[in-house]
DNA sequence: ATAGGTGCAAAGTCTTTGCGCTTAA
DNA sequence: TTAAGCGCAAAGACTTTGCACCTAT
């Protein structure tokens, strides 16, 4: 893989960005100070830069994909509210899982949990 | 809600099948013996259905969703080779993933499984 | 030198919607 | 009767792609 200019200011955006990032979001933000830039470029580097495994590709609750900096197995909160996504800790459940692949007799590759409620911080503005 | 006859032969035919079915695929069916049926209508249909809690709108893999008839909690294994998608049993994270939510302070309202593998069927095809 | 990357615009895929007509309740 | 549903076709949202030019290696 080639590493031309943009693919550099587009994985450097996603690493140094501690939010979930669409395709969209990504080409507005570094469009500011780069208005030669394409969306089919952004694209096509979001889905270089995940089969390389540099960031990762989650496809949620349908609709938009997001790309994620963070690369450790893990699940998500999707806040009612806000629509806001953290990434949460699943390792708690790794093992039970492992086991539910095994009763169901298939060879697991991959999973995702995705949990929806409402975050710490929407959860604050209510009590307010 | 109305039970139009267009209704009834959508919600009909998704009760009586076993797969999980995509928009797409419910109106090419149906369009058969129906060959008026619009793909529209099928869209408004599964929308106002699964409002209503009478099928489930399952939004797995980003792109198409599908539909079920299961509306009890469960999740999906979907296989890397087939495509297929298949409920499985997720009771037993249950209690778990409470605990999750509760430690991460979330209120949480639903969550999501889907596990990436080798269905039986194509495990079985590899054997031969 | 050249395989791979880019911008641009067109096309593709899935889904929603506006409109005038039809139908269930 | 009338709010809700329908067919049709157009439009929307997100993503991919063809083409001619450009650039990292």
């Amino acid at each position: 893989m080639k590493f031309s200019k943009k693919r550099k200011l587009i994985l450097d955006f996603i690493l140094n960005n501690d939010k979930h990032l669409t395709a969209d979001s990504i080409y507005l933000e570094l469009k500011k100070d780069n208005p030669e830039l394409s969306l089919g470029t952004v694209y096509r580097n979001l889905a270089q830069l995940s089969e390389n495994e540099l960031i990762k590709k989650i496809s949620l609750n349908g609709q938009i994909d997001v790309f994620d900096k963070n690369l450790e197995k893990h699940g998500h909160l999707i806040c009612d509210l806000c629509n806001s996504i953290n990434d949460i800790d699943i390792s708690p459940l790794e093992e039970t899982i492992k086991k539910m692949s095994e009763k169901n007799n298939v060879s697991m590759t991959n999973y995702e949990l995705t949990l929806h409620g409402v975050c710490k911080i929407c959860e604050n503005e209510i009590k307010e």
